[in-house]
This record gives C-alpha cells, sequence and structure tokens, in this order.
RNA sequence: GUGGCUAUAGCUCAGUUGGCAGAGCAUCUGGUUGUGGUCCAGAGGGUCGUGGGUUCAAAUCCCACUAGCCACCCCA
C-alpha cells in the first residue's frame, strides 16, 4: 500500500465503482418505499448519548462513538435511527396523522469489531409504521421489504423473510411453566437454538434456569415447521391463542398480498434486542452463509419509554454492505459504467469548435454527451468512444461544410448514415440512449 | 474488547536455504493526416502495510503497531 494513511479501522471509501452500487441500492429502497407509502426523514446524525443509553442500557456505550464536546456534553454519533425516529414523532405526535408511515437511508456508526458484512459504519434502510396497532402495519413493513427483494432481482430462492413472534414466544413460555422473570434470560438462549451445537443449548438452558422437559418441549416448538405444529407443544392458554392468532393474520395478509413465497414461518428467530413486542422477522440469504439482511418487528413500548406516549410502532432495518455481498455473488448487479449516450468526434483540421458546439448542443437537449481531450486521428477517437461506452459517435466533418450534415453511427451495430445538422438532436433524442454493449 | 490467519504495482498474484523487485490485466505514449471495440511496439508505476530489531546483507527471520479476513462478544 503506497502512503503512510489508511483508512479507518471499519470505515469505507467509495470509490466511482462502490459509488455506483450504493447509489443502486439507496436508490432501490428510496423507490420501493415511495410506492409503499412511505415519506422520507432524516434524523441529527449527532444524538445526547442519553438517547441511546435510555433505549439500551449502559452496555451500549462502549458499542458506539460517543464524545464529549467542548461544552461538556456527553454525545454519540448515531448507531441507529430508532431512537431519534421516536424522539422525532414524540415532539410531534399531536399533529401527525395516522399511521405515521416514514423511511430513512441514514448512515449510521457503531464501534464493533469489523467482519465479512459488518463494519464501523453503514448505510441502513428503515422502513416504520408508528400509530397502529394492527397486524396490518406489521404485514405491510414485511411486504415492503419483500418488495425490494423482488425490486433487486432476488427470487424466494435467493433470499427470503423468516417470520416469528415475540408475544408467540412470551406465551410459549409462560404455557410450559417459565416464570416471567426468567424469561429476559431465556430469550437469548432461544436464539441461539440454531447457532450452537445441541449440547450447548442444553447447558445454556439449564443455566438460564429451564428444566429438562421444559427445554424439550420448547426444542420441538422452535423447530415446528408449522404454526399447528408448534401451538401443539404448549399449553392452550388465551395468550397463546391471541399470539397464534396475530401471526396467523401476518401470513394470511401476505399471502393476499402475494409474498407468501418469500415469508417463512420461523420460531428460531428472537431477536436479540429485548424491547421488541409482537411480530419479529428477519431476511436471510437462502443459504444462510451471510449475516441477516434485515431485521425488524413490533415495538410497543419503546415511544413511551423515551417520553412519549404509548403508541404501536413497527418496522425494520437493512444495511447496505450484506445486501450489496448478496447480489454480487448471486451476479445480480448491473453493468454501472457511466452514462455516455453519444460522443462526438472531429474529423480533420479546424472541425473542433463546430463538434463542441455540437456537444454543447446535445448536452442542453438532455443528452449525456462525450468527446476526446485530445485531438487525435478518427480511429483513436472512435475507440475512446467505444471505452466511453457511447451508443453513438457523431461524425463531424467535411460533410458539414459541404452539405450541413454530420455522420450518426451506431456503435453496436456499425451502421451509420448522414444526419441533417438541424436535426441532430431530434434524432438521437428519438434513439435509445445508454450503453451500446 | 479477546484470540487465529494475512499484508509485494491500480487489480489478481509469483518471489527457492536471507543475496540486484517480477508476471498477467489495467493505465499512459506511439504505429504520420476519415472508421472502434479482439492488433503490434514502447513507457510509467512499488521505502515489499508502518516503525524498530537481528545480520556483511531482510520482501524473506524476530518484536510492536495499523488494517483486512475468520472465530468469540455483540448484533440496535
Amino acid at each position: 500500500m503506497a502512503g503512510s494513511f489508511q483508512t479507518v479501522k471499519g470505515f469505507r471509501d467509495f470509490y466511482p465503482e462502490q459509488m455506483a452500487l450504493r447509489n443502486y441500492l439507496v436508490d432501490a429502497w428510496r423507490r420501493v418505499s415511495i410506492r409503499n407509502g412511505f415519506v422520507e426523514y432524516e434524523a441529527a446524525m449527532l444524538e445526547y448519548l442519553d438517547l441511546f443509553r435510555v433505549k439500551s442500557g449502559e452496555g451500549i456505550v462502549s458499542e458506539l462513538f460517543s464524545l464529549v464536546d467542548r461544552g461538556g456534553r456527553e454525545l454519540a454519533i448515531a448507531p441507529e435511527i430508532t431512537p431519534s425516529l421516536a424522539r422525532m414523532i414524540n415532539a410531534r405526535i399531536g399533529g401527525l396523522p395516522r399511521p405515521i408511515k416514514w423511511f430513512s437511508i441514514p448512515h449510521v456508526c457503531r464501534a464493533e469489531n469489523p467482519q465479512k458484512g459488518r463494519g464501523r459504519e453503514f448505510y441502513q434502510w428503515n422502513v416504520d409504521v408508528v400509530g397502529s396497532d394492527e397486524v396490518l402495519a406489521d404485514a405491510e413493513c414485511i411486504f415492503t421489504l419483500v418488495d425490494l427483494l423482488a425490486e433487486l432481482n432476488l427470487s424466494p430462492a435467493d433470499a427470503a423473510v423468516f417470520l416469528s413472534s415475540r408475544s408467540l414466544l412470551a406465551a410459549a413460555l409462560a404455557s410450559v411453566g417459565v416464570a416471567n422473570e426468567k424469561h429476559e434470560a431465556v430469550l437469548p438462549v432461544l436464539d441461539k437454538r440454531d447457532k450452537v451445537p445441541p449440547e450447548a443449548f442444553e447447558e445454556m438452558a439449564l443455566k438460564a434456569g429451564l428444566e429438562a422437559a421444559q427445554i424439550d418441549r420448547l426444542r420441538r416448538f422452535q423447530d415446528s415447521t408449522t404454526l399447528a405444529e408448534a401451538i401443539g407443544y404448549l399449553e392452550p392458554t388465551d395468550a397463546v391463542a391471541t399470539a397464534r392468532a396475530a401471526l396467523e393474520e401476518v401470513l394470511k395478509l401476505l399471502g393476499a398480498m402475494g409474498a407468501g413465497d418469500y415469508v417463512k414461518l420461523d420460531l428460531h428467530v428472537v431477536r436479540g434486542l429485548a424491547y421488541y413486542t409482537g411480530v419479529v422477522y428477519e431476511a436471510f440469504d437462502s443459504g444462510r452463509a451471510l449475516r441477516a439482511l434485515a431485521g425488524g418487528g413490533r415495538y410497543d413500548n419503546l415511544l413511551e419509554l423515551l417520553g412519549g406516549p404509548k403508541i404501536g410502532a413497527t418496522g425494520f432495518g437493512m444495511g447496505d454492505i450484506v445486501l450489496g455481498i448478496l447480489l454480487a455473488e448471486k451476479g445480480k448487479l448491473p453493468d454501472f459504467a457511466e452514462r455516455c449516450d453519444c460522443f462526438i468526434i472531429d474529423a480533420g483540421e479546424g472541425m473542433f469548435d463546430d463538434a463542441l458546439a455540437i456537444v454543447a448542443e446535445l448536452r442542453r437537449a438532455g443528452l449525456a454527451a462525450g468527446f476526446s481531450y485530445k485531438r487525435q486521428a478518427l480511429g483513436k477517437q472512435l475507440r475512446a468512444a467505444g471505452q466511453k461506452g457511447a451508443a453513438i459517435a457523431v461524425i463531424v466533418g467535411q460533410e458539414l461544410r459541404d452539405r450541413g450534415e454530420v455522420v450518426v453511427k451506431d456503435m453496436a451495430t456499425g451502421e451509420q448514415a448522414p444526419v441533417a445538422r438541424a436535426e441532430l438532436a431530434r434524432e438521437l433524442q428519438s434513439r435509445p440512449r445508454g450503453l451500446a454493449r
């Protein structure tokens, strides 16, 4: 590596080719959000450290970048947008029509150790519905996530959303006799169910206070592939019935929206975060080779926790890093070559001023028109046009002087024909633009 | 934050028991004035991640640091 400076650990530079990928993802996120009825917001990137302490506990402080400013304020670069979203909505809760459907694409920072699919900085698409307790809101968020997968040409065989429910997990624990105060210790163990060997799971579960019979039932419950089978391992309590109905309703709604192929029940999904209260889900690549593509769920207590009213909310986040890796590995990325609709070539002494005038005119007409900085042979300029990926070359030569015409050459087919100078812009606008390749 | 592996040209990588820094691709220049994308010729480009140490001599051996990958922790 030349030079003394490297990028800071976990941070990325975006050279034009990486920038093209990022814009491709961000454009898709924004496009899908808008057509699903979400409006965009952006929160301040620096927040009071206490905002994250209140939401996530003191332990969060070591996981984020914080600083003390010259006024002695404890600040943090936002590691996620949800607390800021709650802050912004709480501030205007009285005046916002509900449901509040907002999305954002913040650049967030987390002080974690980097590895594949995880840096210390990333862009995270966030989609949330606030102010609705209905599972319809959960279903609409999940549909939006599925819509994005499809928008990026990821089929159900490439990636899918795995659906679970915190309320069902809580009801399940209660129904097999796990006391409420043990839930906080047990949930992380269930989260590990398919991530550790069976013996390790057993050991962790015993340590969390479960009995052997409970572990066995919960294991079967989690491993169930249908909701009916899962419920069969539980006692028929009201809480179980209510949670089951909610989850069934979400699946039914997604089926009605044609997203059923992308959504699968998976009771191994728990989510680490304590604040989830209802439906939870994660999106993964089909091979499960990568980290989660997205994760989310219902969080009905967060706004109240941050000083607002008790108001229901649900949503998810999706980072740019894992998504970019998956699309690249699946060969689902388009060619990010720069756009060059046409390339203007001066052929002959003294024609450059005319060529430049044409470049300027075509650019004003909205075409991406290129030209060579060097006055060189026609062949060299054609090669430059080819390297730029120009669909069309315009040759400005003697026929302009003789008959007021230029030669328009299709770079893909090699066909060329004279076009009147005055008709050139209109002629090129009528042709397909972009790459000739 | 902890541990393991790794770091040579813009990219992918060779470089033997320590003995003159290399290839392919990419880039640039030329092949003399109107036809490209697969042609020829030439050139530039590296304090071998950074800083120390051992040695007559270090890309090569040793130490520390930095960064990347992997496994933990965590996963908002």
